[in-house]
DNA sequence: GTCTATAGATGGATAGAC
DNA sequence: GTCTATCCATCTATAGAC
C-alpha cells in the first residue's frame, strides 16, 4: 500500500509529504470516478482522511491542483509513447511499419488501464480532462501537439503514399478509438454484447485495436 | 430566423411557447459551447433574453431542461439512423454491406455537423452529454441499447464469418471515431496538421470515416 | 405568464490559534 | 504543518406581487 502509494503520488520523503500524497491521490481517484465538477474540496480531504484546510496549502487551490494530476500524468504517457516509438524506429532501423507506431500509441494507455495496474484509475482521470478540463488544461491539450508530432511523423515516412491530409485524419480516428475507453463507453458495450467483451483482457484488447487500425491506414 | 427556431425547438405555436423555444435554444447552444457545470440559469435566461424565474417555470429545473434537450436530440439522431439503416436494407434486398451500415451510423451525425446545419450545435451537446451527464442521462446511455443492437444484428449478417466478440469491438471502434468528433478534438487536429484538415467538408470527411471503418471491419 | 426579491444550500478559500 | 471556524461568492429554486 505504501509502495503503491509512493509510485502513485509526487516524492513522499518524510511523514509530511504523506498528506500530500493522500489529497493527490483521493482526488485523482475522485475525479476520474465522478467528473471535476462533482467533486469538491471537501469530499477529496475526506476520502484522503486529512484536514479541509490542507488541500489549499499543499496544493493552493482546487484547480491547480487538478491542473497538477493533469501536467504529471500527461507527461507519464507521454513519455512512455515516445519510448516505445524511439524503441521501435531502432529496432526498424529508422522506418518502423505502421503497426509498430500504432502499438506505441495504443498500448501505454491500455497497460495503464489494466485491472491489475496501479495506474487504472488516471486513464479514466486523463479521459475525463480532454472533455471537461479546465482552461489551462484545454491550452495544454491543444498547443502541446509535439508528442503528436513525431508519430505523424513516423507514419509519413512508413507511408509516403498517402496523402498528408488522409494520414492525419486517420490519426484521428486512431486517437478516438483510445478516447473511447472510458468506464462508461466500456460498460455500455458489455451491455450491448451480452458480456462479450472483456475490456480486462488487455493483451485480447491491444490485439483488436492494431487489427482495426491498421486495416484503416492500409484502406486505398 | 423564426422558420429556424420552429424547427430547432419544440411546437412553438403562440408567442408563450416563444420563451421556451428561446430557453430551450440558449441552453443548448450555451451547454454545447461551455459544459454542463460551467452554464448557470443565469447565463441560460440571459442568452435568451427572458427572465430569470421562466425557466423553472417551463422546465421544472434546470437538470429537467437538460434532459429535456438530451432526450429530444437522441430521439431525432436515432430515429435518421434507423431510417437509414431501414433504406439500405431494404436498397440491398435484406443484406446490406458494411459500408451502407457504417454510412447509416455516421452520416447522420456529420450531417448535423455541418457548418451549414442547423443543428451543428446539438451534436456537440450530445458528446458532451457522454462524459457530462447526469445520472438520468447516463441510465438512458446505458440501458437504452436497442437502437445499436439493430446496427449489431445487420453487421452480423453482413459477416457471419466474424467472431461476435470482434464484431462488437470494431462497432465500438466505429463508434469511437464518431465521439472523437468535438470542437476541441477537430482543432487539436488543425493545429497539428496546419490545417490541412477541414473538417467543414462533411463529404470528404464522410468518406475518410467509411474507408477508414471498412477496412477496418475487413481485417482478417 | 412574467417579474422581483429572496430563501436556502453549497462550495472554495482563508484567518488565526495551536 | 495542522486544525477550527468562518467569510464570501455563487447558484438553484420559489414565494408572491403584478
Amino acid at each position: 500500500m505504501a509502495q503503491s502509494e509512493a509510485r502513485a503520488a509526487p516524492e513522499p520523503r518524510g511523514a509530511e509529504a504523506a498528506t500530500k500524497a493522500a489529497v493527490f491521490n483521493a482526488a485523482e481517484r475522485l475525479f476520474a470516478l465522478h467528473g471535476f465538477q462533482n467533486v469538491s474540496v471537501r469530499d477529496i480531504t475526506a476520502e484522503a482522511g486529512v484536514n479541509l484546510a490542507s488541500l489549499n496549502y499543499h496544493f493552493g487551490s482546487k484547480d491547480a491542483l487538478l491542473f497538477e494530476i493533469f501536467r504529471r500524468r500527461t507527461i507519464e504517457l507521454s513519455r512512455e509513447r515516445a519510448r516505445m516509438l524511439h524503441e521501435a524506429t531502432h529496432r526498424a532501423g529508422g522506418k518502423p511499419s505502421v503497426r509498430d507506431i500504432l502499438e506505441a500509441l495504443f498500448a501505454p494507455p491500455l497497460k495503464w488501464a489494466d485491472p491489475a495496474s496501479d495506474r487504472r484509475i488516471s486513464v479514466q482521470f486523463l479521459l475525463r480532462a480532454r472533455s471537461e478540463g479546465t482552461a489551462p488544461m484545454r491550452d495544454v491539450l491543444q498547443n502541446d501537439v509535439s508528442h503528436l508530432e513525431r508519430f505523424a511523423q513516423a507514419l509519413k515516412t512508413a507511408r509516403p503514399d498517402l496523402a498528408p491530409e488522409t494520414l492525419y485524419w486517420r490519426l484521428h480516428f486512431a486517437l478516438g478509438m483510445i478516447h473511447n475507453n472510458r468506464f462508461a463507453e466500456f460498460d455500455r458495450l458489455n451491455h450491448l454484447s451480452g458480456g462479450l467483451t472483456r475490456e480486462g483482457d488487455i493483451p485480447a484488447l491491444l490485439k483488436q485495436m492494431l487489427d482495426f487500425a491498421e486495416a484503416g491506414f492500409d484502406a486505398p
